[in-house]
DNA sequence: CAATCCCTTACGGGAAACCGTAACGCATAA
DNA sequence: TTATGCGTTACGGTTTCCCGTAAGGGATTG
């Protein structure tokens, strides 16, 4: 079992209970922080004294407050981590259970598992470790299973999400010719974009492109 | 200090963890749900038995799963709640810090206390069950106190937010005074609605329509 | 080399949204 | 009673969006 494990996560029930699960496995050493920022120094300290963690569980959302904060969310943890420190297993320990979110840790960071936050998360937890630690396979929560076969937001890409994006922060259908051709993004003429938004708003049934941008919102993909 | 509490609440952990805060209170009967319909089950339970509950601890947020289940949110379990049981006390207890659900909460049901998960939800919880107790004052987090003065939300009004909700599902500006019509919602002219729109875009500064849905639903107000 | 396919781009007509102006209805005040 | 103010409603012109059609430019294929 793993010896040394950092969790990261900024509500501090979420901590006090971790904590409770992760004594009950055979881990002699797990700290716990609330803040990215404190997680990467912590790996960054430990690989100095020649003592690494061996596994990261780190919450996705954390809050501003008054401390100024480097890394904002557990995203961005999770792509620095995996820069500077890539032999260490992550697993991503969050509330949403939105399938595109999921995806992209997976693919695009090759996390080690994924843990929603729900009834059963304990035990949930707990299997995740174990299941890590015996290094053959993946942990995904049974009830996100099915987002790896959702073939909804893998359709969806970069350029898409672009392009909501832009819409969601108030560039017009006009503009938006002009503005990527600012962020070098193309294709980029205005017919193009406008069939784009069309077929976007096809596929997630979206009567306009308010409506678009509704959906794209509660999803999360945007 | 109250001697029987309900808490509602479905990620596990966090019910681990308040176990643990009101224990080290001293509460000589508390009991955990994880479902909305259970908590309202265990009140009237209580009631029937002549031993009813003093204070209520309710998340907000309930996922859905294979249960089948009458009340989805921590919101309307309040509102029954208050119907039913007007004499029990009732803290949210909630991971959501926007001003608009927290007002809503103490203004349209005086809720008695508002706890928002953070870094030191652990101890303020056991402040807001002293502060209740005392019965007093309400408590409200420090770190959302603010929020309560805030007039951001304070000026946009049912009407409002009947007509951010609508646009949010797909409504044409065309079709809105046909729908408001149904709805039996006054004034419903198309004129009127295109100018509070207009105070809406101007009032939020959005730069159309899409960007004025997109803030709305980042503020939580539809 | 020409033929085909697919994606991108261009354009134009019609619908919806946007914005200013003005009339109407109703309440309060003179 | 008339005058004033405020919110609602009505209308028309301009801009933006929407949607169909068609032309342009590579890449692949015969």
């Amino acid at each position: 079992m793993f010896s040394k494990i950092l969790v990261a996560d900024d509500i501090d029930l979420n901590n006090i209970a971790t904590e409770k699960a992760v004594n009950e496995l055979n881990i002699s050493s797990a700290e716990y922080v609330k803040y990215c920022d404190d997680a990467l120094l912590r790996l960054k300290k430990a690989e100095m004294e020649n003592d690494p963690f061996q596994l990261l569980i780190t919450d996705l959302s954390f809050k501003a407050d008054h401390r100024d904060a480097k890394i904002t969310s557990g995203e961005q943890l999770i792509s620095e981590v995996r820069k500077q420190f890539p032999l260490l297993k992550i697993i991503a320990f969050s509330i949403d259970d939105r399938p595109h979110k999921i995806k992209k840790l997976l693919h695009d960071y090759g996390i080690e598992g994924y843990v929603v936050k729900h009834r059963n998360t304990s035990s949930e937890l707990k299997k995740a470790i174990e299941t890590v630690w015996g290094g053959k396979e993946k942990y995904i929560s049974p009830s996100v299973e099915h987002a790896l076969q959702d073939k909804t937001t893998s359709e969806i890409d970069d350029y898409d999400i672009q392009l909501l994006t832009q819409l969601s922060l108030g560039i017009p259908q006009e503009n938006m010719e002009a503005k990527f051709k600012e962020l070098n993004i193309t294709p980029n003429s205005k017919s193009t974009i406008e069939k784009r938004i069309a077929k976007l708003k096809d596929y997630f049934h979206a009567n306009n492109t308010i409506h678009l941008i509704a959906i794209a919102k509660d999803m999360g993909l945007v």
